[in-house]
DNA sequence: GATGAATGAGCTTTCATTCAT
DNA sequence: AATGAATGAAAGCTCATTCAT
């Protein structure tokens, strides 16, 4: 299998230092290749096109993601734990890898339709995740009972997108970890006193 | 005034049209032009450049939100109000231009980076203003008062900004303006049951 | 209509040089661009692509070949001299236009499939003319009754064809012109004594 | 001797078939290894390059038509006939092998000029052999004195290659064989009645 | 002898922008 | 002010060939 050899991870690696530092329209082939060190050619042993290394960037990525939440839904907390749990798993993500932040946030994001479709097929299997959480904790009882699991499901990510966003733009000048109990307590409770 | 010249809105009238229609990376400068009805210089006598036009399209249509808002806020009413209100009227506005919706929630997003730091410029207004909501309720009793200005408007933001695109995605068959009670309601009262 | 304006027959002609000086494979569109004295952009307003540029080249200069097989016909001399005539003009063509010999008999023959396909549209035309002089000749007791239309048309055209390509490859050192009659007493008598 | 190996052989109608079937632009060599069984590698331990695939194509696949013409040349009939048989031996071949009637007729023509250079030294001895027919014939009286030997050569191939080139062309849907007698009597006797 | 992973040179086409009219 | 013909830079991908195993 392709995903396994060593140079497939190598490109991968190669395409986020290459275009979290160029952006994504300067992220050429021949510098991706250059920096995962093959020949331009050798990308194409691993990958059908070049939209096919930004697809798998983001499927290898989001991959992490994704573990770390199952990870976290099957511990025995309560819906509410594993809501911050998975807002702080987030951050904490992109907070370690500053390059993976400026391409998931920013420039994949330049991408064109076809892209971000496939992008966003990869992101549902990290949504469904989360509305697992939303309907366990409706059930038994945590979240208010009229609440509405897809208007949610927007609150919470949206919540999450935006506040790494306008992190990434700022160029991460200040904690992101530190954010996270306070956005929990925001989502949980929401602005009314 | 260039501004207001007829030329100026039609060219940024067809610029919408033609993105809308033909998606970001495929709305050439000229395809604009004969959709706007002059000759292809002619663009160039109104804007510096592309990226110009891109810009301009953002500052005078985010014009129809601040207005809107800014007559919100100004009115009696409470701070939770205003919230619904803006959400109402954010939600209105795209609903009601459905070329509208497709540009600035989808395609406008593929511009690069430079172009998006911008446009963020622009939205500041509009966010500068959501903030004057969210002291109000701060200082009126309305709102917690532990509550995160910062924190607060990227929930705000964040979950409106969600919930169209996801509309916008789903290619617009649901009423996205029933959805603004609940989630206003949302954002005031949090998931808490 | 672009075939009138003079920048067409301009890359045409830049063509037929670029591709004889050069060969088919190394005639890139910079090069006939170059030659043409126009931006490679320019070519792109006369012309589809390169495909439609080499389309083009044969279409031209089959033109010549056609338009004075026509004028031959016409005028009142038998089928034999016509058919002398005909070979006559084959020959004085590509005889006067050294580029034009070498790029109709050895280059484009190496385009693909789909080219060929299209420049054999366009041999029709003048095979069929070829065909009404055989049928003239038929028909007035010239030529004897059993003649196969289609055989003699292979026949005659094979002749011409190899005739020039053998005197191509040979790098023109002879006169084709002198040897048309001869070909034209072959061609009528056959080879038995 | 490498011609005398089997893979050599292989490898040459590999390449037959590979060319007949994808076309000469599409007959990469991995294509052409993987038809014939073997690794790309040991391809070069055959050939020197790619072009020598193709000459050697053409070498091999000549000397069935070289061969035959010898034999036919040596028995005992006269010029006319063995012209006949020369016909008919040259469309025998090629009915009878479809694949290298596309090969020869139609995509080996697509080749650059050098290999095609290559091509026709190859095709010399052939035509060297129709020398011998044509001059015999001379000699003995069969063919009229005043007949130039190269124009007839040209005269004869030209009109066998167009014949058989037409009816590859048309999807080999007629009878290639039957049309021998008549090509023979039209070369013979030409086309005065 | 045989393999096949790796190499890297090479070219068509698009489109934002200009400027003579 | 308006035009639109002309410009020219820029990049993804293929495939013949090599060479370590």
């Amino acid at each position: 299998m392709k995903r396994d050899k060593p140079k497939f991870k190598q490109i991968i690696d190669a395409a986020v230092v290459v275009i979290a530092e160029n952006g994504y329209h300067q992220a050429q082939v021949s510098k991706i290749a250059k920096q995962a060190g093959v020949a331009d050619g050798t990308i194409y042993l691993y990958f059908k096109n070049k939209e096919d290394i930004l697809i798998s960037v983001f499927q290898e990525k989001m991959g992490l993601f994704v573990e770390n939440l199952k990870a976290i839904i099957s511990d025995g907390s309560t819906s509410s734990e594993k809501l911050l749990k998975m807002v702080e798993n987030h951050f904490r993500v992109l907070a370690t890898d500053h390059h993976l932040a400026i391409v998931t946030q920013l420039e994949l994001r330049q991408s064109n339709k076809e892209i971000r479709m496939k992008i966003n097929e990869v992101l549902k299997e990290y949504l469904m995740l989360l509305d697992d959480i939303l309907i366990e904790g409706l059930e038994n009882g945590e979240f208010q009972e009229e609440l509405d699991i897809r208007l949610a499901r927007h609150m919470v990510f949206g919540t999450i997108d935006e506040t790494i966003t306008t992190w990434v733009m700022n160029e991460q000048k200040y904690d992101l970890m530190k954010l996270a109990p306070k956005v929990h307590r925001l989502l949980m409770s929401g602005m009314k006193s």
